[in-house]
DNA sequence: CTGTTAGCGCTTTCAC
DNA sequence: GTGAAAGCGCTAACAG
């Protein structure tokens, strides 16, 4: 039986007090403690009873100054505003980032941007070395957070299409645009024929593409070209754009909306001009986080998986970091868009 | 003009290379970099130009193996359930600790609990010495963080009352009891008297916190016990154990609910069992994180300052993490209930 | 005010 | 299989 050193409960124990109490070498105990490589059972034993008692925890500062790893990832929201706080995505891309993070032991790293700071914070963070990848969500044009990682060589992957250079940036989303034309296809397909959107904002490649989507819909099914409004993803913006857009076509038989708080307020604006949904005017929305199943009358949507993107995201980046020269290329994943047929279409 | 080392791209430049450049010690480098203590004003003008020329970023690892502080805090949430992750609280919870952390360099470090997972991790973690504080929410009554924050050193603070030794365990939240009195006399004043209460889970001193309010509310008006049902934060099962109600007490007048989801179920079942609202049945929820005021009609409902209540844990954690011995002791912050009157009442 | 000197706790050659 | 030694990048005495 080992003799232990007296425990000093202030201080974490360091390896050479394992050691020292495993009567072994500090060499001996690091390598037991990482894989047991080269150590034989008695020492590999004695060690992790020592580790054990002691209640030893590697002092990760000490180990990543030699490793030159962090073990630990960033997830990067660069524009906190209202919509993606108040909204179900951060907590189901949390949700997501954890679930890929669960057999590892690596440590989330949140970087938020904060109100109107550029977002030179966060680059310095990011090429300072302090993480070993990074995920980066709610990716708006116009912050450089796209030339920052095409520039630097920390491996990144987007939650959501980003902007610029799609080849080399690495990414997951749902297809957006097949989702918009899911939702023009289903419209027509009950009848609807005056179709409008309430496009999001385009500084978004979520807001873009939804519009593309839908505006290629309409073309493709040789329909006239749509009502067009745009909109902030809030549905006090949706209420507002959808009065907009009723005042100036009275005759739209159906909306698309951009997103489902959008929706939610277009619905608002609806029951206000009296219309009925969907007698008069069918109504699809976008995300189903949980506003479209709640809203009166329930919207139908087009899913947008944002835990899998995000736990796709994460399982991605990990094989970046991970890659070695070898390896086939990481790539960027696409989800196909799933309609929810509720009860507004 | 100092000469300048050949640039390495590949790696982040370190101290040594800023001090060869601005032509000055490593020491004085590092006075210079950290808040320039006893540097001349020549030599701090060196060191600040080499550094921003070479793009230096201080490697966090080594400065923390010294000076033994991480320049980081833990968020802790122990249980991240669908409630917590798809409402906005953690939202809500972010923006508040974001905001606090705005004026400091402190990095957020982001520990999720597994689902099924014992929180030994984050014990293990927290008591690493990895974080120089940790703020933990959503704490449940049996998850063993009170004991580990107890029992050792970290700094911490909790958001929501966490369950034993209140003396000693710092936290901040909003008046809960206070809360569900004030839902009982407003609607006492609307002239309800057969005031049922949906309470919130138990294991959750919100839940118990909120159920004590209405039950004392009731006593204290000389109002008989009203009915009481059970119920998870979530909407469907805020609906069952509202059809539940009904069907035990055909005769309620009104109804609180511990949150606004279990609100939002329970307004489902008054539309089903052909009650108006609030002609029939009043209806108060708990929270006003955003489905309140989206929910038709709009719900009365007592509002939960989670960024408030975020922001204020951190700023209370910071204190605690820079006390010095002689300083005022740092005490928990409990913030007054405000009822926000809208449709249901 | 400045430089020299020691480490912080850990992993990793490199001999044995 | 094991230990000795070196060093990751930084801060903090301590002399000067």
């Amino acid at each position: 039986m080992p003799e232990l050193p007296p425990r000093n409960d202030a201080v974490a124990p360091t390896l050479d007090e394992v050691a020292a109490a495993a009567g072994v070498s500090r060499s001996t105990a690091s390598r037991a403690l990482n894989g047991g490589l080269r150590v034989s059972p008695a020492a590999q034993a004695a060690v992790d009873d020592a580790a054990r008692l002691l209640g030893y925890v590697p002092n990760r500062a000490a180990r990543s100054l030699v490793t030159r790893r962090t073990d630990s990832i960033a997830l990067v929201v660069p524009e906190p505003d209202e919509h993606l706080l108040s909204d179900a995505f951060i907590g189901g891309t949390l949700r997501g980032v954890g679930d890929a993070l669960a057999r590892t032991d690596l440590q989330l790293v949140l970087l938020l941007a904060r109100a109107g700071e550029p977002s030179d914070r966060i680059a310095r963070y990011l090429r300072g070395g302090h993480v070993d990848g990074a995920v980066i969500t709610s990716h708006h044009e116009g912050d450089d957070l796209e030339r920052v990682v095409a520039a630097s060589s920390i491996p990144a992957v987007f939650v959501g299409r980003p902007f610029a250079a799609p080849r080399e940036l690495i990414y997951t989303d749902v297809d957006n645009v097949a989702g918009a034309r899911l939702a023009v296809d289903h419209l027509v397909a009950g009848g609807r024929r005056r179709i409008a959107h309430i496009a999001g904002p385009q500084d978004m490649t979520a807001g873009v593409d939804r519009l593309a989507g839908w505006r290629g819909a309409l073309a493709d099914l040789g329909l006239p070209a749509g009502a067009l409004v745009h909109a902030q993803f809030t549905a006090a913006s949706g209420e507002e754009a959808a009065t907009a857009l009723l005042a100036a076509h009275p005759d739209v038989d159906a909306i698309v909306a951009a997103s489902d708080t959008i929706a939610v307020g277009a619905l608002r604006a609806l029951a206000r001009a009296g219309r009925a949904v969907p007698g008069d005017v069918a109504v699809v929305g976008y995300d189903d986080l949980g506003a479209a199943e709640a809203s009166t009358p329930p919207l139908t949507t087009l899913r947008n998986p944002v835990v899998e993107l995000a736990s796709t995201a994460v399982a991605q980046l990990l094989r970046l970091v991970e890659a070695a020269p070898g390896d086939a290329p990481v790539t960027s994943v696409v989800f196909p868009p799933r309609l929810v047929v509720r009860g507004t279409t």
